[in-house]
RNA sequence: GGCCUCGUGGCGGAGUGGUGACGCAGAGGACUGCAAAUCCUCGUACCCCGGUUCAAUUCCGGGCGAGGCCUCCA
């Protein structure tokens, strides 16, 4: 274990070394999606980053050493309006199953596209309400919520040191915003925990009532249940800074009595699409399922594979500009790197020092290239290239082929050659048209010491 | 209004108070029967305006532009 992370925490605003607390079991939790429409592009980012984060700790600490859990909220007025609107004819119940359940796949589908492993554990936040009801118990045991106007609220009053992670002061902050009016809360800042819900929103029991789970609790909930009182990495987009993972650091912190709820806090920055921000009313607002499999975006469908190395391409914590060119840029590298099976080789110490550094992409991406390259002109390379490219889940997978079409190809491109020796230029030219029609790109090299014309073939991707 | 990012050649991106990282694209060449692939060569860029300095893309100040947060948006 002879690498040393360092990543940058926004707790501290410093990159500082990464020193985990069990390195026999390194925990990290995610912010994963809220299903109740397509993921798009700009969701994808999170998901890759902390993928490769998932990886590389995997690779220092070991594969059975890391737990990595990305949560499905699953309970949200979002998808309550959603399945009003699309299901209007069933239950509410069932309309709302209906909207999750179908986001939940078509999310799983889009992220696997895009070559993610599966985190340790994708918990939903209807399976963990006894868990959200219990920190809400405890907060207000403990002094830390109140109710209020059928809510239960958090005080953020009640702890000294809120804003810890946003570096916000509240009682400035709202001097020049638009302040919501809402009087039964005892400071502006204050956040639901709990909320009441009426015949036509769902709700489960609960010692307030029938009610609902407010935002940022099921964060909390779960990275407890599933990672404990205080764990090693949490991770998110860099608008959940405020107020979600702030509020989230309150109620974890307050109800379980702890100094932190995580010691290290990632955010990956923004992207924009074409320059601009990405929205609807742009017209710009791009899919994953888009991307993959409809042509809105360049007028063609966009591999998983080119959509993750182009966002690779750039630094996580900066801001990116999905743009077409950027794809095919992409494209264009990959095409030209050997495809390998994953194997047992060596991961490259500067791909690996690079990643080590705050998951410094670009300089393990340029370094791959550079692999790649010297892999192409000695074969011995390869399988370094193979083990580096699959720890940044870029590895293009060998096209699988049957002997027979191997046979064959075989054959004609030594029934090329033949022509070629009898100077059949329009025979030969012809089998290099037929195959390249069907996929198989020949290509002419020279055999260094006889001067013979040596050729080889692959399947273009 | 408050707070905060970012701005390097066509594009992606390093980096530095004083010798033009690198990759992609592009141009030229080698090779080839012709292509493709491969190899070689080729770039005087640092948003604008001031200031500090012998010297600024790099430091300071002010602009401009793009973007984020300020209660549910990754």
């Amino acid at each position: 274990m002879g690498t040393k992370l360092k990543l940058y925490n926004t707790l501290t605003r410093e990159k500082t070394g990464f020193e985990p607390i069990d390195a026999n079991n390194v925990r990290m939790y995610v912010c994963g999606p809220t299903v109740y429409d397509f993921a798009h592009i700009g969701n994808a980012r999170p998901v890759i980053v902390f993928d490769v984060l998932f990886r590389l700790l995997r690779h220092v600490y070991g594969d059975s050493h890391v737990t990595y859990v990305r949560n499905i909220t699953d309970v949200d007025d979002k998808i309550n309006a959603r399945a009003l609107r699309d299901f209007p004819g069933l239950p509410l119940n069932e309309a709302i199953r209906a909207v999750t359940e179908k986001t939940e796949t078509q999310y799983l589908d889009d992220v696997k596209a895009l070559g993610c492993l599966e985190p340790s554990e994708q918990p939903r936040a209807t399976d963990n309400i006894a868990q959200m009801i219990e920190i809400i118990e405890k907060l207000i045991a403990k002094g830390h919520a109140y109710r209020a106007s059928g809510e239960v609220l958090f005080d953020t009053k009640s702890m000294a040191d809120y804003g810890q992670l946003s570096k916000r002061n509240l009682d400035e902050q709202q001097a020049g915003a638009r302040v919501a009016v809402d009087v039964h809360k005892r400071s502006p800042g204050d956040f639901v925990l709990w909320k009441l819900s009426d015949e036509n929103e769902p709700g489960w029991e609960s010692p307030w009532g029938r009610g609902r789970p407010g935002w940022h609790i099921e964060c909390s909930a779960m990275s407890g249940r599933y990672l404990g009182d205080v764990f090693d990495i949490h991770g998110g987009g860099l608008d959940l800074i405020f107020p979600h993972h702030e509020n989230e650091i309150a109620q974890s912190r307050c109800a379980h009595g702890t100094e932190v709820m995580a010691n290290v806090w990632m955010h990956n920055g923004f992207l924009q699409v074409e320059g601009r921000k990405m929205s609807k009313s742009e017209g710009n607002f791009v899919t994953i399922y888009d991307l993959l499999h409809t042509e809105v975006f360049g007028g063609r469908k966009w591999p998983g594979e080119v959509l993750r190395l182009a966002m690779l391409m750039t630094h996580y914590r900066e801001p990116i500009d999905f743009s077409i060119k950027r794809l095919e840029e992409a494209e264009r590298l990959l095409a030209k790197w050997p495809a390998a099976d994953a194997g047992d080789g060596t991961v490259d110490e500067t791909v690996l020092a690079a990643l080590a550094d705050d998951l410094n992409t670009v300089g393990a991406v340029q370094a791959l290239h550079a692999l790649a390259q010297a892999a192409n002109a000695d074969p011995s390379v390869l399988s370094r290239f193979a083990a580096s490219a699959e720890l940044l889940g870029v590895l293009p997978k060998k096209a699988q082929i049957d002997d027979a079409v191997v046979l064959a190809v075989d054959a004609l491109v030594a029934m090329r050659l033949e022509m070629l020796k009898a100077r059949n230029f329009a025979e030969a030219d012809k089998i290099r048209d037929d195959l390249s029609a069907k996929g198989v790109q020949l290509k002419d090299g020279k055999d260094a010491a006889t001067g013979e014309r040596v050729t080889t073939w692959e399947v273009k991707r």
